[in-house]
DNA sequence: GTCCGAAAAGTGATTATATCTCTCCCCCCG
DNA sequence: CGGGGGGAGAGATATAATCACTTTTCGGAC
């Protein structure tokens, strides 16, 4: 082993070894232009390459799992998933996600989003309004009721208008918000379904963001989570004297 | 060694040892009624305790550091950090904190404050409103410019507006905004100094919370906020040239 | 020729043990 | 009585071997 010389810019500040790793393979996913889903190097292959040990670059790497950068599987490989140092991030352990919680989430997206969409209509630009039109054509493609990809395909919207605000920490504050409501809204309402208004809403807001119509995209934005609390308020309905037992089933929040 | 059998409970679900002994963890930070400040055992002692080696339990504290559930400290111990169940929260190891993040995140809060100090007008219980003006009172008092006693005093008023909203949450997600905010611009301005236009600011914000006025107490927290953009905008013209530098040294984020 | 399944190769997961470095605190020396 | 040295304890890292899971591949059966 040669001189274990450090190519990094004269670190040293924290002794840490694994916080540096963290950062070095950050680095690496950057200068390899390497996105979501693609693939890292074997942890034996980066340890050698960081010229540690494994363990503690398995640190390193469980650092970056909790925090959403890369995905571990095991026996397959070690994947990038957001691929950058969050600055805000979810609770990986959520606990205590009861229905106080579910509204006090859709709460808080009432007030992020709005933003984020008259954001998005201001400053998106061309590539963010195509990406846009590709995840709402594909939710739509795959539009079947009662079904987990549907969801997941409505949520994609979601985040892309976060993304095309042009402001990566509060789309990152909206995706933790998100991650956590569906958490919550799953353990709600077993049952998902997914209601055809949403396509109608999102074409709208897309509309409205390409329109480059900041107050409309915010109006819209705001209904169309309104809509989402009323329905949520139906369900609650619904299940009638269930509710209450749901709720303590779930351990309401705190 | 065949059949290792687990002194946990079930589990099994994922069968990842790492993921199981960060719940175990928690767990016993939450049966043990440890709180923020408090020692956990030794890693060699967690480790027996669990019946793992070390390397591996060093992975579940590490992604638990990574969330800042925990905090390690070489040669002292580990202990608690916040270990309750915060479900937004801000990268205890925040990198990439550089001019354009501060910016992002003065625009984040512009979004997400101006919310709260409306529900704050709506929602704030008696004792809400009694400890935003104790708050309010106690900066008065420790009002000294290039201090940073008196940041954080002022700081402490936004905390309190956030959690007058009623909505935990969002007030997580504030705060989360506020503790990145606070480190950018420390790493940016190094000699910050208060502007007595703080205290001015706040006590029309309460005024407005007070005086149930949620459109008011929106608007004011939103041109509080726009002023601070303002300011760091005056900040970087007079470091003139130099911002340019400051820029690259801080690694701009992203 | 095609398809299925078993084996092999690659990768993460975990273990066990040893050594190094840092922090804290006690006790001894001045 | 105060300050510094040193030891105990804690985390940090290395090494090396083995286990478990996934993917790929290749050969045999049909």
């Amino acid at each position: 082993m040669p001189a274990r010389d450090r190519p990094v810019s004269a670190a040293a500040s924290t002794p840490d070894l694994s916080t540096r790793l963290t950062g070095e393979i950050l680095d690496l996913i950057r200068r390899e232009d390497l996105h979501a889903g693609d693939r890292l190097p074997s942890v034996r292959a980066l340890a050698a390459r960081f010229g540690v040990a494994t363990p503690t670059l398995r640190e390193a790497l469980r650092r970056l799992q909790a925090t959403g950068a890369v995905d571990i599987r095991h026996g397959s490989g070690t994947y990038v998933r957001h691929g950058r140092g969050r600055l805000v991030l979810a609770s990986p352990v959520p606990q205590g996600l009861g229905i106080d919680s579910l509204l006090h989430l859709l709460d808080a997206r009432t007030v992020v989003e709005p933003g984020l969409a008259a954001m998005a209509a201001e400053r998106a630009t061309a590539a963010d309004l195509a990406r846009l039109e590709d995840v709402l054509l594909d939710a739509e493609r795959s539009f079947f009721p009662n079904d987990g990809r549907s969801a997941r395909a409505n949520e994609a919207f979601h985040f892309a208008v976060a993304r095309a605000s042009g402001n990566p920490i509060l789309a990152e504050t909206d995706e933790a918000l998100m991650d956590l409501y569906a958490v919550a809204y799953a353990a709600a309402f077993p049952h998902a379904r997914t209601r055809s208004r949403e396509l109608h809403d999102h074409a709208a807001i897309l509309a409205a963001i390409a329109g480059r119509n900041a107050q409309r995209a915010r109006q819209l934005a705001h209904r169309h989570l309104e809509d989402a609390g009323a329905d949520i308020a139906l369900l609650l309905a619904e299940m009638g004297g269930d509710a209450a037992e749901q709720r303590t089933a779930l351990g309401s929040g705190q």
